[in-house]
DNA sequence: TCCAAACCCTTGGATGTCCTAGTATATTGC
DNA sequence: GCAATATACTAGGACATCCAAGGGTTTGGA
């Protein structure tokens, strides 16, 4: 989409913010900008290597979450919550999911209100198959350094923690 | 969307990881899977102080931009070079900030392919008031210890430096 | 018992992002 | 000088996310 640029964009807009008298914000505006655009950077490649299955990021995670389910089912409410995305979202994830064969819909055994979605064998295959692309395209080539791996698993768990993603 | 889980998701996604046999893996992709999530809770507090201005982040990020530039005014290319967006993503938000009046497209004076967006009176007050709402409301209370802001400025930033992001 | 409140899923609408083309203007090379 | 190539913006389409609203199901208190 873009060639490198000559300076770090990011930077530029802390020293910016700095010389407008938010010195004192500069660095944690820097922090979270930095963050979006990491985002920005790891799922596109995420989306690159599921794009050969059909699959796109949001697809794949229900996948994956079915596919770490013993029964290889759940609720759909379960599913938003696990995935903490809007309930709307899942809806639109199973759609497609469920047009392409990898899972299907079926009514909860004791409660009518609530939708259990399955996967299906070939959901389960392609779960697998691209869970290990992923692992060997992406998380084994992150380009983070092991130590700080863990540092970010520390700084930004004690965050969701605080934001009141989990209790614990 | 939800009430706290009772426990860490992506701890969970990282033994179960683990448990599969990609246990050297495990830890990028919990980090991976962390920097996702952390986007998310950023972006949901960002919009939520900016909807009272009648702003997106995106129409927020290129009215900042803008504000920045010592003429008020940017070709859209450049604009979407700055920003790490698709050129068609800017164009979707100068139409909306053009209808709300707060830039308005002009004709580059020598390069007839190249529009440039300039910045109104109302554009300029509102991206000042804007800013001020974010830096106190959201990057003055981000919840990151001063010390954490720093590694995640330098590990990002070298991550992004490696993704081909800049030069230097 | 029974009705109101709570819960679950889906539909429809607004935004944003990207990709693929298409149109217009500049630049380059012969 | 002119054709071929490159660059800039926009239109249309596919996806994803959220919110608001609606219809069906359960639960709980009077």
């Amino acid at each position: 989409m873009g060639n490198p640029l000559p300076r770090d964009p990011i930077a530029d807009a802390q020293r910016n913010w700095e010389r407008h008298g938010w010195g004192d914000v500069a660095a944690p505006m820097a922090a979270i900008t930095a963050i979006m655009r990491t985002q920005q950077i790891l799922l596109a490649r995420i989306e690159g290597v599921l794009k050969p299955f059909g699959l796109t990021f949001a697809r794949y995670e229900l996948l994956a979450l079915l596919s770490f389910a013993r029964s290889g089912a759940l609720p759909m409410n379960k599913a938003s919550a696990l995935l903490q995305v809007h309930p709307t979202s899942v809806t639109n994830a199973v759609d497609r999911l469920q047009d392409a064969g990898l899972v299907v819909r079926s009514p909860h055994p004791t409660d009518g209100r609530t939708t259990l979605i399955e996967l299906t064998t070939e959901g389960r295959t392609l779960a697998k198959r691209a869970t290990a692309a992923l692992n060997t395209e992406v998380f084994g080539q992150s380009g983070f350094a092991s130590q700080d791996v863990d540092q970010l698993i520390r700084i930004l768990g004690r965050f969701r923690q605080n934001a009141g993603d989990f209790g614990d």
